[in-house]
DNA sequence: GATGAATGAGGCTTCATTCAT
DNA sequence: CATGAATGAAGCCTCATTCAT
């Protein structure tokens, strides 16, 4: 309560303020570090015991905190895996992005998404997959309408670079929906060859192989529907 | 399963026999129809309230049958639930045998399948795939196995299918798991257009025309997939 | 709390003196109007939410301090509760006293302290009926307790009164407990009347009506327990 | 499952529909017996403990039943308390109207309605007394509805009485909502006097004297605002 | 004095499953 | 075979209170 000695006027406000900021910065780092211990707690036992089984005690003793402290980061249950699908599908989105940045609109950045994805997504976040697109789906409508908006925002980023991809190269496609209906097909293929070669079966050294399968696939797809 | 005392004469017997088979066949037809009466309560309501707020006491209710009846015809309602998706997975087997047998090892039975699923199976089923693609996965261990299960045989139909054609036209895939790779892909495609067109966005209409473009789609990245 | 060095005379030592002592005042005064800031924020939170459903968290953020706050100018829930009934209590009995020292011991002053209640209390507290009438019985013994003694305070005014009424009058009650049972019963008159035409129907402009007939009957029915 | 000795046709017919009505009938006797033990466990506790203070888990075992057996029959803990208000508020209309139609429309009828209340009610039944009075203001709003309904039907019957007894003896009341505000004092007096007299101080022995005065000062309100 | 993050006991409620009738 | 009342474990969540800063 008492400082040591008393510094000049100026100083000490200086320094008060200083100290103020100072706290005040620690509290806040500590509170979101408090945040994302939560949320890695629970994305561990989401992944591991699934969503129903992993229960609010389980994941207050692996974060190492109380249940109530659980509820002061999180309006409940339902929230922390709506956190966490906001969280991977933004960076699936980022992923997404950085690769189709990475060239012109061609082809090419369809290809690197794809290699990202499979390269990169997969192998090093097997347990956000698994949440993504395992854990996610039909567990309550809110959620439901989370993972709706989600999925709508990748694809839409997707439909996106194919559009661009198609006037910059002077291609149309078959009908109106071919650029969505596309995107929608990506993420699907996406979404169960992550699923069956990572989550069903452990075969993720194969990974790099199906991917460059996968990406020839989409390729040649993208291709057919710019023909006529 | 009990026969009665020894009967004296054919006649009697003969007599008995058509008795006793008329009512075992009656009470068979009556079982039968009870565990499918059932059977479908669940399915409506699994589909409509999700499998966890669906309770057996609503099952029961919609049936018009007892909670105990429930645990005479399944086990419990994983059983319930790991029947139905048996039941779906059959039916889809059967949806997309029937396109590939339609025709010689081609192409065209992959375009077949394709309308079955999108033409047929989905408009006429929205509720069989919503069981099947939203409310079964992440339930249970055991359930995930049954689907596991039941994805492998689907994807393998495919792939069989692949293969025969690539052997049939002579044209080799690009890697050893090409033909696995595009059949998990295309049940990949299948189950996210049905789940975007049908289950999130109400636009069954436009299913044949995206249904078009998927096969369109499909073809393209096989015959890519043929080339080298 | 901290002084700074120190001062070199006498005037500066009363000049500081006057300075602690300003600034005690003034710590005091502001002390003071927390305490009611606190209190009328718990009062309009009691009144609107209910006594349980008001949370110290919502007390906290309508009276624009913290938590812990709360428990440095009360002890706890059932404290700021008590402190609430105390203080209503009290203006209660004023309002009474008031009334009962306006005339010489004689019915007039139960007709005033009627008007008070009915006429000045009830639709310039509103709220303050609501805690007293409604939220305060049954939340624990200790509350219960504190309103059997203020309950039994203004019971014992008015018990006083109308037993000062008798003497004066000369007129005696019908039975030991007379005066006792006659002002249990005004004070349940008040108060379901309160509870009937303020907190469940909105009929407050009734109430200058209703409280005349009131006090008519109140003072009927004192008249006729001094008859015999 | 296997009954005795074969019967002949009807007769079997009959002693079928017997032992089915019999079974049906003790089964509806037993609900109902269940019923009314655990209400009154719950009786027992909200009046001894406090309705908050009172778990689920308690009435469970105090009734000798589990936990999910309080919810088969109850909705929830607000239910098990509006059944019990609503049980209390149905005896108290019943003992109320006893006492009016006794006699003709006359002041002797309002005199019997009290000494029912305060010599028949009260000693019999404290428990409830305590729940009607004590417990079960300010718990919900759903509560409150409640208490509302149930006191706006006893203070309509006491004033329908009122209106009666004028009518018959030719006596007008002072104002339009006079006979209202009479059957609001009453009930306002009964509840109270019970409180005190009852709940916060054991005096019970004392009630026979301190209902009859109290019906002296009703009938003394009374006859006052016919007056004018 | 003030703050607000942390606690954790305890409450209510749900629901799959069982079993005597 | 069918019934449906009974079970009880287990889950989610609230919130008054504390205490280090």
């Amino acid at each position: 309560m008492k400082s040591g000695p008393a510094p000049l006027e100026k100083e000490a406000s200086a320094n008060n303020r200083k100290n103020l900021s100072r706290s005040a910065l620690r509290r806040q780092r500590e509170r979101e570090k408090r945040f994302q211990t939560i949320l890695h707690a629970a994305a561990e036992l989401f992944a591991g015991e699934g969503y129903h089984k992993a229960s609010m005690e389980m994941i207050a003793d692996r974060a190492e905190v109380s249940v109530g402290t659980l509820y002061f980061y999180f309006k409940n249950k339902e929230d922390l895996l709506i956190r966490l699908i906001d969280e991977i599908g933004y960076q699936l989105r980022n992923l997404l992005a950085a690769a189709f940045q990475k060239e012109d609109p061609s082809l090419e950045g369809i290809r690197l998404a794809g290699i990202a994805f499979f390269e990169d997504f997969c192998p090093n976040n097997p347990e956000r997959a698994v949440i993504f697109f395992r854990e996610s789906p039909g567990q309550s409508p809110l959620v439901e309408s989370y993972r709706k908006k989600i999925f709508n925002k990748v694809i839409g980023d997707v439909q996106d670079a194919l559009t661009r991809i198609g006037k910059y190269q002077g291609t149309p496609y078959q009908s109106p929906v071919s650029a969505e209906v596309m995107a929608v097909s990506i993420m699907g293929m996406f979404e169960r060859i992550a699923y069956h070669y990572l989550i069903w079966h452990d075969r993720s050294e194969e990974l790099k192989m199906v991917g460059e399968d996968a990406v020839t696939f989409i390729l040649g797809g993208i291709d057919q529907l710019c023909r006529k």
